[in-house]
DNA sequence: AGGCGAGCTGATGTATACATCAATAGACCT
DNA sequence: AGGTCTATTGATGTATACATCAGCTCGCCT
């Protein structure tokens, strides 16, 4: 399998990327090398080395002489990229439509499936699941190993602000829609077509950002003196 | 300006980054983290900090217990790649056909005016530079920063490889006259026009891979075995 | 009392020594 | 002679100590 001996920078880095994908370290908050050190039993080089490659992916920010915190991203680059986003996941719909193949259009029903039931369920959390789920087969089905992984990187810099949105519950009937259609599109391979479902799927969260602006701006409030309520320190 | 005193680490990442986009290191070649940091005179450990820097962003991989490479890129991913910037560039020109300034598009009618002159000079490597500018340009005027900023990135992940195609001298005209639809859908403001001759722009680029794969292979195969005379290690 | 400056503090950045482990080459056994 | 086991080697990974430097505080001067 993939190698279960990973060095220490790496575990670390993965921890942390987890902890501030899911919210566990939210945007602006401090990171202790030392501390971070001591919790995890290492010395500051691996803790560094992790932080390094948490800068490079963008999830976290260093300051010389002042500090390393977790990654505030303006509300004018949230909007950009999103954009980016819309056309990340339009190209691998484009791309879906041509080259999906049977085993993989199985999959991507199946999580439209999953999608539905939990839609009816009314559990919102299980579809935040389901529906990334279901966006990572069209990645895949894109045949595009660059782009999926792309793509999935990009998702996974903006999940810290994500999960603010899809809370309003009206919004999964209006994506299952969405979903039903996307799926239509590459089923027939109309190219064009599932390109712009999924676009503006993506945007139309973000035109969404009359409630979703409000909620960063206070998220970018609360978490600008650093939250001690947050210290990994303490046992 | 923008800060006179940067890091060793920063320093040596910059000037390996360039030298390997400039192909003064080929892919496939080695680095040895002790020479460097006798180059450079700095320890090992900025230089390894340089490195985990290149290898994030994609020009360098690093197999544990055998060494580090400049990045060797394989030709299916090469291809994927090719996909993904032709994509962005084509974004970048649909953006910049709505939202470019007066500014900005005297720049990027200054930037293919220099194009037609490199041009008309039979001056290659003139005419790469300019082209870059062009399309920089374009990159700019989206007023997505973002986008922007990734479409660079990818392009300097790419620049070892593309070295080896606008040689073709043939190439140069259709380029140009290419450039010219381009900047006339940007002026007139027709954003899915100027984002199609983008995108084929680029991938015309990449159709005509039946060359390029062969100067690609050669190249692979020359690289393969560590090739000593590029050893950097030598005063 | 208010502003200014020197020293302190705490953060990142760097150097060096050690640990670890896979690739390799050598010798031994068959 | 061929294969295998083992010891060496050389690479990355980690620990620790030191250097450096900006921000902050405390105290002095005006």
């Amino acid at each position: 399998m993939s190698s279960v001996k990973r060095s220490s920078a790496q575990q670390l880095r993965d921890a942390l990327e987890d902890d501030i994908i899911n919210g566990r370290l939210t945007p602006g908050e401090r990171l202790d090398p030392e501390a971070l050190g001591r919790e995890f039993s290492v010395s500051r080089t691996p803790v560094r080395e992790a932080i390094q490659q948490l800068v490079a992916s963008g999830l976290v920010t260093v300051s010389p002489k002042k500090g390393t915190f977790v990654a505030r991203i303006g509300i004018d680059q949230l909007i950009e990229m999103f954009e980016v986003m819309a056309e990340l996941e339009g190209m691998c719909g484009r791309l879906a439509a041509r080259r999906i193949s049977e085993e993989e259009l199985a999959a991507l029903r199946e999580a439209l499936a999953r999608c539905e039931a939990a839609a009816e369920a009314g559990d919102t959390d299980e579809y935040y699941y389901e529906n990334e789920t279901f966006h990572d087969c069209i990645y895949t089905a894109s045949h595009n190993g660059f782009l999926a992984q792309e793509a999935r990187q990009l998702k996974q810099r903006l999940k810290p602000y994500r999960r603010l949105q899809l809370q309003v519950r009206q919004r999964m009937g209006g994506s299952l829609a969405e979903h039903r259609k996307i799926v239509a599109a590459i089923e027939q391979g109309e190219a064009e077509l599932a390109e712009q479902s999924l676009r503006e799927h993506v945007l139309i969260q973000g035109e969404r950002f009359s409630d979703f602006i409000a909620s960063v701006k206070k998220l970018d409030a609360s978490a600008t003196r650093l939250d001690p309520s947050h210290d990994r320190t303490r046992a």
